[in-house]
RNA sequence: CGGAGUGUAGCGCAGCCCGGUUAGCGCGCCACGUUCGGGACGUGGAGGCCGGAGGUUCGAAUCCUCUCACUCCGACCA
């Protein structure tokens, strides 16, 4: 850990808020490669919970677990063409196959000799590589819908990252269904947002607003890009899961066909989407605070820390025997409890590292509640401190837990319900984007041309078209041409 | 790819303009003692090819040339 044992103020300079907070809280570093970044035990926890938890929502839904290469072909990029023209320019590609020692011993150097016939392409997102696989599963609809999940990393080779927000490298899921009808892919579409947002909110504790993307925003080769979109706390939106309605353009580039009931050779429906260690950034700027994270109980690697207090051996050994009764006990109840015993840190440093590693509750015990048979508690998110009796603890605590969940939950919405402008022309779009930020719920023509002016003038962009959208009549923004609702606009991540 | 920075101890930095004993400071680290209910204190100690290569010079962290890397701000994007 660094020096500065205080972190910049989220309200003074954000971003070197959540730099700072990101390794000082020991959730990653910068890699000395660039663009990449080492996620540590701490932080690969988080990311773990979060797999876990929406590993097992796939599975639910019917989804199994499958791995595809990590090298695509160049050629089966190409096939579906708008698909190429989004990622061409952020791939990194694979050219030879072997080194071998420079010739003047400098070190080693690219084998000329070893050029591939065909480069390969490191993943960007694994559609092509995976419909050209489906091809060959996929004869009869009896064999649809086709429903499967790959965990694994991808690469864009992005001109700027940072921390988990944009890296060169990063993980995530990206699940790839075939179906035999459009109507069943929208819907499988529509229940992966439902997940992803079901996620969001009950574990992460972090509200998003569901809808569709726009033509100009939406997924290169898909024909309709749902989202989720959540609020950072300081106004910028961020995109935090994606779920593509295919319509048959992969099927087509890679011609999967099925014979239908009646007979028919049809081509398949598919559907992709995927949430990535992005996540971790929305979870951390969501909660956190300049004391440092705060995490939701339902993914927070150590919910309860347990601190003894205490002067002589005597004192230690007593404190930290009630302390691991305690732990055990709660254990019992799968609350994941550290006991920090370390003999060689002081509780007030114990207090203000787990702070800034945002564990949920604290419970100290010293001397004096071993006399008078209490604990103190003290909330991560609120920083408030009760003494309770020792023997309520195991009702306490995973009360207490929820609670906590609600709590931030219900203070994340609050904030991004106050961050949702409604604007009625173009000078008050820009003064509430300069001033204020969030969300702007404002009227647009439709046009592609539109939303690319709005763009270049004020960096916002349409975020969605939220999905139970009241429709009303209006004049847009910029053009006055009439509407027929209202779009989200924001400036993003 | 444009702009701005930064590379000196594990981390954060000073020193560089104006070349000259042994390269400093804070934190961290190690030892001992006193401490321990909100980031303890004292004493002692360890730790450096000053990003790399070349040059100028009696002498380079410092001046010159070249290079590599990373960060931040833009354009691009999950």
């Amino acid at each position: 850990m660094s020096n500065n044992k205080a972190l910049p103020k989220r309200s003074e300079d954000y971003s070197g808020w959540y730099n700072e907070l990101v390794k000082k809280a020991d959730l990653a570093e910068h890699s000395s490669i660039k663009g990449c970044m080492v996620i540590k035990p701490y932080g690969f926890t988080v990311w773990e919970k979060m797999r876990d938890t929406l590993d097992k929502m796939f599975k639910d839904t019917g989804h199994v677990n499958a791995y595809f290469p990590l090298f695509i072909p160049k050629s089966y990029l190409s096939k579906e063409a708008s698909h190429v023209e989004g990622f061409a320019k952020e791939c990194a590609v694979v050219t030879h196959y072997r080194l071998k020692n420079a010739p003047d011993g400098s070190g080693v150097i690219v084998d000329p000799e070893a050029k591939l016939e065909e480069e390969l392409i490191v993943r960007p997102t694994s559609e092509t590589v995976i419909w050209n696989t489906y091809r060959n599963w996929i004869q009869s609809y009896r064999d649809l819908p086709l429903l499967i999940n790959q965990w694994a990393n991808v690469v864009r080779w992005e001109m700027r990252t940072r921390l988990f927000l944009r890296t060169a490298e990063f993980l995530w899921q990206e699940g790839h269904t075939a179906h035999a009808t459009a109507q069943e892919a929208v819907e499988e579409t529509v229940q992966m947002l439902n997940v992803y947002a079901e996620f969001a909110e009950k574990h992460m504790a972090m509200p998003v607003i569901k809808g569709v993307k726009t033509a100009n925003e939406r997924f290169a080769g898909a024909v309709d890009t749902y989202c989720i979109e959540a609020l950072m706390q300081d106004g910028k939106a961020l995109q935090a899961g994606t779920s593509h309605f295919l319509g048959q353009n992969f099927a087509k580039a890679f011609d999967v066909r099925f014979t239908t009931k009646e007979g028919k050779q049809d081509l398949v429906w598919g559907t992709s989407w995927g949430v990535s260690t992005r996540l971790m950034g929305a979870l951390i700027m969501a909660h956190s605070d300049d004391d440092g994270l705060v995490l939701p109980p339902n993914l927070a690697p150590i919910q309860v820390v347990i601190v003894p207090i205490y002067r002589s051996d005597e004192e230690m050994n007593a404190v930290n025997a009630k302390a691991a009764e305690i732990a055990q006990q709660l254990r019992k109840a799968s609350i994941s409890v550290k006991h920090d015993s370390r003999d060689t840190h002081k509780p007030g440093f114990k207090f203000a590292e787990w702070e800034l590693k945002g564990v949920p509750l604290r419970i100290a015990i010293g001397p004096k509640d071993l006399e008078n048979n209490t604990v103190e508690v003290a909330r991560r998110d609120t920083k408030t401190k009760e003494i309770i009796g020792m023997n309520s603890i195991y009702d306490y605590v995973p009360k207490m837990l929820d609670t906590i969940h609600d709590s931030i939950y219900q203070r994340a919405k609050n904030f991004r319900d106050s961050m949702i402008t409604r604007v009625d022309s173009y000078e008050e779009f820009k003064q509430v984007l300069d001033t204020k930020g969030g969300f702007i719920s404002a009227h647009w023509d439709g046009t592609g041309e539109t939303e690319e002016r709005i763009k270049a003038e004020t960096k916002a962009t349409i975020r969605c078209i939220p999905l139970d959208n009241p429709q009303e009549e209006g004049k847009c923004i910029l053009t006055g041409k009439p509407s027929k609702e209202r779009v989200l606009f924001a400036r993003a991540y």
